[in-house]
DNA sequence: CCCGCCAAGTTGATGCATCAACTTGATGAA
DNA sequence: TTCATCAAGTTGATGCATCAACTTGGCGGG
């Protein structure tokens, strides 16, 4: 009945697995350091990043979670556990009654430019260096390749 | 006292941040699909993959754990929820009386028959197919070389 | 006004990841 | 033999991710 699976062929299948191996290592290594240089996990990281970076210190809920391209659930989630730790606050929102504002404390604000140089000397350790200008620059064009056809695929 | 952080230049940041959304992206998109298709999480797709192409559906648990790279704590875990499951299910090992065999059951070789050719098709769909042969070859080569790279730096 | 609907955000449950502490069995040296 | 040590694996605690269900407030039409 099925058509015979369409396996990779053994140039795709090891370009994949060198993707894919390299990946996990990479992101693994990095979220581990943030951990151990700052105590924060790679998620206040991002979120504290787009917080103050991006946000200026404060945004509304949902904005804060379309910038990182998460789902709202999780934000709020993550805010919980942020707040627990003094790294950022909720604010109500007047205009909205239903809204709130995430504000990055001064801890936050602190954490964050600690951690910072930190991440982008590691970034550069184990990524960055390890390529050619030219290598980088072409890593990053197929990549944005692979996010545009991403974008147009369903689910 | 600190040096002034040596931030990424514009060209840098850049891929850099393709590369981070890019696999983001299809990482999320490839687990949730794994799941939707075969109520298996990705989790669950490694370990029965590695467990019956590569182990024969019988392996140690630190051979097994080693083949995947994970810690043994993970693999326990996992292993745990899987047999809850029925995927895998422990075996005692007579030569060893501290150690355990997994061992693939029926079930597990049936759920991974129906869930790789599945995944495959993703994979072509969201990465192969968004790349010439030659670019995916690249991509791959470029993958190992920041592996081989990471291998060489302390963590 | 009020009612249905939608938008913003929260909550609870469940599964996964990580770390440290623990148990138990193998092993080699005195 | 016996003891220290190490290897194999488990366990518990904690934080993160995801899904579905829920609450509350805004908004537009009748």
């Amino acid at each position: 009945m099925d058509a015979q699976p369409r396996w990779l062929d053994p140039e795709q299948k090891a370009a994949w697995d060198s993707f894919i191996r390299m990946q996990e290592t990479l992101i693994g290594r990095l979220s581990r350091r943030i951990q151990a240089d700052s105590s924060m996990s790679a998620a206040d990281y991002i979120v504290l990043v787009s917080l103050t970076e991006r946000g200026g210190g404060r945004l509304r809920f949902l904005d804060l979670a379309k910038l990182v391209e998460w789902e709202k659930s999780r934000m709020s989630h993550q805010v919980t556990r942020m707040a627990k730790r003094g790294l950022v606050a909720r604010e109500e929102c007047p205009d909205d009654g239903r809204g709130a504002f995430v504000v990055a404390t001064p801890a936050g604000y602190k954490a964050i430019e600690e951690a910072a140089p930190q991440h982008v000397e590691h970034v550069r350790r184990l990524f960055v260096d390890a390529l050619t200008p030219h290598q980088l620059s072409t890593l990053g064009r197929l990549s944005q390749r692979v996010l545009d056809h991403m974008e147009k695929q369903p689910d």
